[in-house]
DNA sequence: TTGTACGCGTTATCAA
DNA sequence: TTGATAACGCGTACAA
């Protein structure tokens, strides 16, 4: 017949929603659009819905999307802001569960599953290093992104014992987006010597970091390679398609979602740490001559 | 102070959550999330939340969205389904308005936001015969995907003008994912007669007719022009840069969630379409000698 | 103006 | 086991 029970009404007795809140620094990402399908979908699947905030990465919209979660008695929120910043003392004070998504903030109130974005950077150091590659230059994403700072460093761990590094001058700054891998290799190959490898944050900065090279007149891989990371769906369609380190997107949005259920049914939990990998396709290739 | 009013209690008593539902095929298409974007931002900005759903095109877990949704009072739903089918008799039966996009099944319950895909094949067909093309193909989306078959009679109407059309045998099926535009292009070239270009249901779909094209060896857009649909953020990063039909994807959310604001509050509204635009690339040109 | 009682739909508790 | 009833937290309407 034509009745239906009142999820409001039950959560008023129960004190449970059966809502989780997700907020994003933005959709548009194609690494967050998966993220956000693997939390969306094992949601449906598990009798949940999730009220989507999108922050722009916008501090303001960020209190603001966490003020209306907690009215709204969301049962958990999970995030995928690369940076928590301030806004971290907000979730804080939430009295729900917090599971962070990429983010290694977590504290006494919250758990994290993430990508091991440390070995991530082994991983393309090494291969980077083992084709032969000596010159690296790497584009960062947006300062706050700590995952950023740790695919660096992983990278640079490797370079390092091989005697290497990527020197200050060559780690460029970008913010996730192709606009900024553009603008980066304006600065990187307005150089006197250039790198013979460019190691980027995302495939989206790489996208914008190999038409950029192309522009120039350079050949991908033979003058320079270009090395993504996050293996978005556009990467095997780029020319060349592009070499990069896979995260596993929607396991990511997945067990982040069964970590909050866990959490609100009050089972104990353990960070998660998803390990990446190394996706060769043809953007990287050993270096040529040197100029 | 610590006290936060809940919006569960205000819904009890005043039957408004201020959150509306957003059902979707798949978030993982660039083009849904643009407006997604669109709805999510500007429903925050007006006070409200967006519980997203993603359906996968699966018509059971569709069913199951408007149950949820409709258990959980939403104040509105708004469907990005290109097809709404069997479930369009669920949407009737949910007791708050409905608000389609880029589907036209309006019909008493519901208004819709659309894109006029009708004259986007128009400006599709116009720009190809404009540049000399007569020998065009037109790979489909989803076959229940009505914007496909508009898109196509669109373009067949300004050629018929010009003496000339798509043949039944250069229309190749395909699913609106760049997979399929590679098996689409292998059923297309695989004939006796091949076509001085190809017009795609969208840009994922061109991406892979992109690549299979150049797979074969063939060059774009010297031997074969490619048209694509919608202008996701990757498609000026392809090699050649595509050229597309321009959609107002957040535009086509945010005027959907206002449709949505308007029909809560009781006021009147109507249908809105939205004029797409060429964006001239430099994947198509004239066409070359033909074999 | 300020305050108090009731309703909303469900669950949970307690009494029969 | 079944059936009545309090409580959940906020709006609202009515009374003071």
């Amino acid at each position: 017949m034509g009745y239906t029970p009142s999820a409001i009404a039950r959560a008023m007795s129960t004190r449970r929603t059966h809502t989780v809140g997700l907020v994003v620094t933005t959709i548009a990402d194609p690494f967050v659009a998966e993220v956000v399908r693997g939390v969306e979908e094992t949601a449906l699947d598990r009798g949940y819905n999730v009220i989507l905030c999108d922050s722009t990465g916008d501090p303001s919209r960020e209190i603001a999307a966490v003020r209306t979660l907690r009215e709204k008695w969301v049962d958990a929120v999970i995030v995928t802001s690369s940076w928590v910043g301030d806004f971290y003392a907000q979730l804080a004070e939430i009295r729900v569960p917090v599971v962070l998504i990429n983010n290694q903030q977590a504290g006494e109130y919250s758990f994290s599953v993430r990508n091991d974005d440390l070995h991530g950077g082994h991983l393309a150091g090494q291969y980077l290093l083992e084709i032969g590659h000596r010159h690296i230059a790497y584009v960062t994403g947006p300062a706050q992104a700590t995952s950023s700072w740790l695919r660096l460093e992983g990278c640079q761990d490797v370079l390092h014992q091989a005697g290497t590094e990527i020197p200050q001058e060559w780690v460029a700054q970008g913010d996730g987006r192709p606009r900024s891998g553009e603008c980066a290799v304006a600065s990187l190959l307005g150089q006197w010597s250039r790198p013979s490898a460019i190691f980027c944050y995302n495939d989206m900065t790489a996208m914008g970091v190999l038409r950029a090279v192309k522009a120039r007149g350079l050949s991908v891989p033979r003058d320079i390679s270009i090395l993504g990371y996050d293996d978005i769906a556009a990467a095997p369609y780029l020319d060349p398609p592009l070499t990069t380190i896979a995260q596993a997107k929607y396991i990511l949005g997945q067990k982040a979602l069964e970590m909050a259920l866990d959490l609100i049914q009050g089972r104990p939990v353990a960070d998660i740490l998803l390990q990446p990998q190394l996706i060769v396709r043809e953007s990287c290739a050993a270096p040529g001559q040197r100029l």
